[in-house]
DNA sequence: GCCGCATGATTGACACGTCAATCACCAGTG
DNA sequence: CACTGGTGATTGACGTGTCAATCATGCGGC
């Protein structure tokens, strides 16, 4: 897939110029207001339903694995996580009863991890709330057009930040 | 596509609709996209310069203060950090050697922040940089329109999370 | 079978953030 | 002046994230 193209194209010019401060300051109102967002619904989300957004995210991806169960490593790698935070993470949730972690049968080393009936009726329970809030804070203040184009400005750089990817699918998470 | 309707205008109707998954599609691309760019830079600033983001924006904050000092409360203010976490952080920056924390004249329970030495290198040293790379990985991605429609967007938002403020400056702040 | 090394996962040390509690001091009231 | 309430700032406990080190197991070559 490396090869056989004329290539270049594409948005990566080199481009010898500085920054305006104009584009400093949507910088700044990007980080900001995600920040913000972030805060906000993360906020929200605990509040709620006594989940962190990262607790939110792992059992997300249980419940959307196949048999409801994931290697430890698959599933860092679905949430795109580093190992060892998925670690700490998954032994905190663990106390809390929310997920199990059991030996896995093909392979010694590793570890299978899945939902305990508590941790999916607490992901139950937080969904709709959270999806509800999602769209009061965000979905709600912006146009159509404004997806569109918001939509199309993220996946522009996420192929500025991976130019050889073939579909750049958001980022890691799903959902 | 999603159009015929003669739609309300405004950005706050309150609108019975469920979101639709294009639209939780383009958030999740949101966060994800702004989470990757936050990782590329915050770790780029910290190897060329030992700095964290958060010191940065400390640093920041503090040179561009009239008198290169500020009471621990009103740069808190600058730069919207709740006052704890200031304080807790400002204590690891000045076990670093960045800041320095002196005991205000005209009240007695407040403190004067203010750079070191050291601090004031720190930051002229990551600011080129860490400009350069918000450029490279940022700027550079986008076409002028790109900029202008994500600046109306953050705006958007802004005033939908603000709906009575004046004058909705992306944040907190600026740089 | 044993060696070497890669791999799955955990651990420990430490930086960071939040919340609630605390401490010291200011200011207004009687 | 003593009382009291509000404010500036810090602290402690704890959850979270990163990095480097560790441990155990799998696996290919000899």
């Amino acid at each position: 897939m490396r090869d056989g193209k004329p290539v270049p194209i594409t948005t990566s010019a080199i481009s010898r110029r500085r920054m305006t401060s104009e584009e400093l300051t949507i910088w700044r109102a990007l980080l900001d207001t995600t920040d913000e967002l972030r805060r906000i619904l993360g906020a929200q989300l605990l509040q709620e339903s006594s989940l962190s957004p990262a607790d939110y995210q792992v059992l997300l991806a249980l419940r959307e694995a196949v048999g409801k169960r994931l290697r430890s490593s698959e599933l860092a790698a679905n949430i795109d996580w580093e190992r060892s935070r998925l670690s700490h993470h998954l032994g905190r949730m663990e106390r809390r009863g929310l997920i199990r972690r059991d030996d896995c049968v093909t392979d010694s080393r590793g570890a299978e991890v899945s939902l305990t009936a508590d941790g999916a009726q607490a992901f139950r329970h937080a969904t709709a709330p959270h999806m509800r809030a999602i769209k009061k804070h965000f979905a709600d203040a912006l146009t159509p057009e404004q997806f569109n184009l918001l939509g199309d400005i993220m996946q522009t750089l996420q192929s500025h930040l991976h130019p050889d990817v073939m579909t750049p699918r958001a980022g890691g998470g799903r959902a």
